[in-house]
DNA sequence: AACGGCACCTGGTCGC
DNA sequence: TGCGACCAGGTGCCGT
């Protein structure tokens, strides 16, 4: 999926051409995603106005005047702005049309996305409530990151994608991260020095940042609300680079998988 | 409680 | 050209 860098661009995409309008109609073409779309989904929001769209960790919050739509894009979702007139393609699965004629088109060939009501008190739906601190927030330091990695065993990698450590790192931007950090991915959580966990703080919220500005990062199937790729791909050090020479001192990266996903690093630059 | 592994689903790529 | 194996941006749930 898009991690948080894709979905940010989504919204800020998406948001001008919706906010402030109302929706005329909304069309469930395929409702089975992650969890099936509630089949009241359309009668719930029809004739409401979309206030605002706020991203959340990965997940996507549509405010409107009768209560908020949760979207996540899962593996391969995206969302884009198109003409009323243009065909629907394979995947397109739900429509939002709004009053003036502008239209959504949420796709997603594996269907890992959602789209879920949480009508007045989203903040109390399970799957927000679960999430920890946004990396670009104030509680999210140095220091909070270290008291985190105490006496859990886990890789550091998998504990940086962990949402209720701390949410929208991916596994693209966990590889990123921790080579500009210069510790490697399968390390125990605890046995990373202070100085270290700062260090992975600043290049997890640094890494988010320049992907942002790009785009976000298009591996295969992300684009934004023009339907164009990110390009942050480009800039990528570690990620989708194994067998390929490290960018800053020449050594051969190396591939692990943990959790099931694979993992690139360079030996020698990190420890 | 923490942790590793698996499942969900489609499609692209690679090797034979 | 065809076919099967494997891999892909996420995350909830299962058993240990």
């Amino acid at each position: 999926m898009p991690e948080l860098p894709e979905v940010e661009t989504t919204k800020s995409g998406i948001a001008p051409h919706l906010e402030g309008k109302q929706i005329k109609e909304i069309r469930v073409f395929e409702p089975r995603l992650r969890w099936p779309i509630p089949s009241d989904l359309a009668t719930l929001a029809q004739g409401a106005t979309i206030v605002s769209i706020e991203r959340r960790a990965k997940y996507l919050l549509f405010h409107t005047s009768a209560g908020t739509v949760i979207g996540h894009l899962g593996m391969s979702g995206s969302m884009r702005i198109a003409d009323l007139n243009s065909p629907r393609r394979k995947h397109d699965h739900v429509e939002l049309e709004m009053a003036d004629g502008t239209l959504l088109r949420y796709h997603d060939p594996r269907r890992f996305g959602a789209i879920l009501w949480a009508g007045d008190n989203w903040a109390e739906h399970p799957t927000i409530l679960a999430l920890g601190p946004e990396p670009f927030d104030e509680l999210f330091t140095g220091e909070y990151l270290f008291q985190a990695t105490r006496k859990r065993s886990i890789p550091i990698k998998t504990l940086i994608m962990t949402n209720a450590i701390v949410v929208g790192v991916g596994n693209i931007y966990a590889n990123e991260a921790l080579f500009m950090a210069g510790v490697r991915p399968k390390r125990a959580a605890k046995r990373v020095t202070r100085a270290e966990a700062y260090r992975l703080r600043d290049a997890i919220v640094d890494v988010l940042t320049k992907a942002i500005t790009q785009g976000g990062t298009t591996l295969k199937d992300f684009v934004n609300s023009d339907g164009q790729p990110g390009y942050f791909a480009q800039q990528l050090m570690v990620y989708g680079r194994d067998g390929e020479p490290c960018i800053t001192c020449g050594e051969v990266l190396k591939l692990v998988v943990i959790a099931g996903r694979a993992s690139v690093y360079c030996p020698s630059c990190q420890r």
